[in-house]
DNA sequence: TGGCGAATTGGTAAAATGACCAAGGATCGA
DNA sequence: TCGATCCTTGGTCATTTTACCAATTCGCCA
């Protein structure tokens, strides 16, 4: 692995890394369904609003959301919906986890 | 966000995250032309060996690759071809983000 | 214009991650 | 059987991640 194609794992690293948190799932989900602000987020995932502004942060940084300021509120949306076929994959990676340990009880 | 969706979030990103690494990228990329063994690998990552057996543990507790002991040597191979997918879409976001940069400095 | 809600940023402490070295188990050829 | 190779595991230390609190900025309206 030479130094180029080592970048190139790491930017990949990068955005996946950006995904690779439960709340930041969740908040990618969520946003699927359409912009939300950072109050309506914060509500659903319970935690501390800057809390969820950081995780809102690290998702903007990598790209994979956008965010517009309108009025007192920022509201945030997916700006790579493709991100949503990583889910699934990872769901079908679950599914064929949880049928090897169903055989081996079996 | 209640206790159940939680943990699904939670299962998901266990996956996201074995894959949210640079080294485990090349791996799981180099595995994706076929099975491997631990000291080819070693060889390509140009790491200590222990750290790649790592990297190899952590892609496999989460479902992503399988091993198979054959003598001395012990080879690995991707699980869930479906995983490569995820590179594309990775790849359409750095884009997408490179373009904007452009756009940017135009 | 004073104050309130929305949001971000800085700081800090706890937990997780990652790399290497050292040691140990397994296999194979001499 | 001895030694070499292949691989994993345990230990240590440095770095990164994450959550919350506190402080600050920004926009709005009473």
């Amino acid at each position: 692995m030479n130094t180029k194609e080592r970048a190139r794992y790491e930017a990949r690293a990068r955005i996946i890394k950006a995904l690779a948190h439960p709340t930041r799932l969740f908040l990618v989900d969520e946003l699927s369904r359409g912009e939300r602000c950072v109050c309506e987020l914060t509500e659903m995932v319970g935690a501390d609003m800057s809390t969820v502004s950081k995780h809102l942060a690290v998702l903007k940084a990598a790209g994979i959301v956008a965010d517009e300021k309108r009025g007192s509120q920022v509201f945030y949306a997916i700006r790579c919906p493709c991100v949503l076929k990583f889910f699934e994959c990872v769901e079908t990676v679950l599914k064929t986890s949880a049928r090897e340990q169903a055989a081996l009880v079996r």
